[in-house]
DNA sequence: CTGAAAGCGCTTACAG
DNA sequence: CTGAAAGCGCTTACAG
């Protein structure tokens, strides 16, 4: 039977202890001095009686709330939701960690009115913009407002906060391990070209090459690798010039080079070793099942958590920060 | 070129206008009594300058936060990412209409720890289930703690407030809809019996025939109709016994009514009607799309917001809850 | 190292 | 109808 425990406040803790509030404060706080004995008994109370500081009236005192701000956009396409919703995944988790709470504002592309009303009430320290809404309207207005926030997704003006999918550092390590395995003319196999991601992944597969001491072949680059045909092409290149492995910048062209290479009775892997740049469910199943990178969205999100965690003062070693991609190895580079 | 506006605090807003604080706290909270005329001066007062009063400074003082927690499951179906998804829509905007926010409590299965967080630190004043986290050990939680709550999907437990489809009211408009259009003779084809689902649904499709002096006749009544077999074996009967309509008490049984009225060369809707008491995508590409109910679970999220809000003292009327089902005519009962 | 006191920005009995 | 004052439960200069 459980007994009808009262709440305590830091009034009642003082008084029971004999001791002051601004003692116990500190206590808690860690912050001024005092002295370890009188923190140990404090400390060994509140355990002992669970007592809990009220939130509300430390954010009043501070001028702080413990809340961040999610900004999810209300129109995505159906195959976004699941980023979404692993983002919102890892920064919870992490805004755990930290005794800080997630508030979910849903915003229609350029419509501002929610954001406003967040922080017009003062109801976040903080705010994290989800990849689609990177729209620069509502970056204006928050920093207009002065209001710390990070972008899920990259952002070319400088000052902001964002964070990314580490592509170049993840293909030089996956392009790295090939060429440790032996293979000496890898080819790479790029999609549409101006998109960032193309070149940090080009980039990652140049540096794994310069840093091993293997030169890359310039004549087995790709690019604008977008249908069947180029790919074709390029297969047949890649053949003609006795390439022993293919980089594929992503699944969709890993699956069409899959078909070339099937087409032309070429065998994975014992004729050519093949990889992806970006993982999905599909090469998994493939035959054989394609190596590849795999990011974690639910890492990204923890990512962009502490980004705006440091901005609000909080102290964050620099270790905490997830990996946020992972080197499948699977049959085709065998 | 913005002026750095200054923050108002309610004490610059009673010296501005020389009245006192209490004045304009009764001027904005609407209690107490107070003069229109100096109402009006000080509504008119803070539009013009933008006052905002501070939702925390208020909070503390009256003990709340006006955040509600969302209870989202970590754990579940990828074909329920969106039926999340959508609830959380219908929440948030409602909550915002009563200047709510909306806090995101992800929990794994039976795990307690960010429940118990949330609720230590006072940071909401009530909590939505979602409803795949309608297992009662955090139900009990919430009762022992005295945190007003609201489940997504029926419960049992009585006194617990819940939202969900209002299966029985919607079946019954749709029958009722059928026969006005002049059938007599109507077949109901049920999934397997024993959920509420299926006893909702019946009860509406029954009531629908007493309302109209129309009797059911119970002989084409068909449970647990769960394979193509019964399914067909069902169909045989209903031809037979020459009924005018099929209503099929979901998509799934749908789809198969309608791959054995094909096999039978019985066209729809000419040589007899078809009906869903559930939509799916699926339902609205069939030949002939086939008439269904479609269940909107924005709507639903947004029910149980407002029940929350009712619970926490807001004034609702009772005509907000916005109606969650739909009757969608399709060419299927033309 | 410790504490009394003022302050964070509201609300609300209470008195007039 | 209006206001002075106490209170919500913390933090933090300031003084000792």
């Amino acid at each position: 039977m459980k007994t009808e425990e009262k709440v305590y406040t830091i009034s009642d803790v003082a008084d029971e202890l004999g001791v002051s509030k601004t003692t116990v404060s500190r206590a808690i706080s860690g912050k001024g001095r005092i002295s370890s004995q009188t923190r140990e008994r404090v400390l060994e109370f509140i355990k002992v009686h669970d007592y809990q500081p009220n939130v509300l009236a430390k954010g009043l005192a501070q001028s702080k709330t413990f809340n961040l701000a999610l900004v999810l956009p209300m129109d995505f396409a159906g195959s976004e939701i699941s980023f979404f919703q692993e983002c919102m995944h890892g920064i919870c988790e992490m805004a755990a960690a930290y005794n800080y709470d997630v508030v979910i504002v849903m915003t229609e592309s350029e419509d501002l009115t929610q954001v406003r009303r967040v922080i017009a009430n003062r109801k976040v320290d903080g705010i994290i913009l989800s990849r689609s809404v990177t729209d620069s309207s509502i970056q204006r207005f928050l920093r207009e407002k002065k209001m710390p926030f990070v972008v899920i997704g990259y952002v070319e003006h400088s000052g902001i906060h964002w964070v990314d999918n580490r592509n170049q550092e993840a293909s030089k390590e996956l392009t790295g391990i090939m060429l440790m395995k032996g293979m000496h003319r890898l080819a790479l196999l790029e999609g549409n070209s101006g998109f960032r991601v193309t070149e940090s992944r080009r980039a990652g597969f140049l540096e794994a090459h310069k840093e091993l001491g293997t030169p890359a072949d310039e004549s087995l680059i790709f690019s604008e690798v977008d249908s069947y045909l180029k790919a074709m092409k390029a297969v047949e290149q890649v053949l003609e010039a006795e390439a022993d492995g293919i980089v594929c910048m992503d699944d969709y062209i890993t699956n069409m080079v899959l078909g070339c290479l099937r087409e032309k009775r070429i065998a994975v892997p014992s004729q050519i070793k093949l990889a992806s740049l970006y993982d999905s469910q599909q090469l998994e199943k493939n035959t054989p099942p394609v190596t590849s990178l795999h990011f974690d969205t639910r890492a990204l999100g923890k990512n962009a958590c502490l980004d705006l965690m440091a901005q609000l003062g909080e102290k964050i070693d620099q270790e905490k920060f997830p990996m946020n991609y992972q080197v499948i190895l699977r049959e085709s580079t065998k």
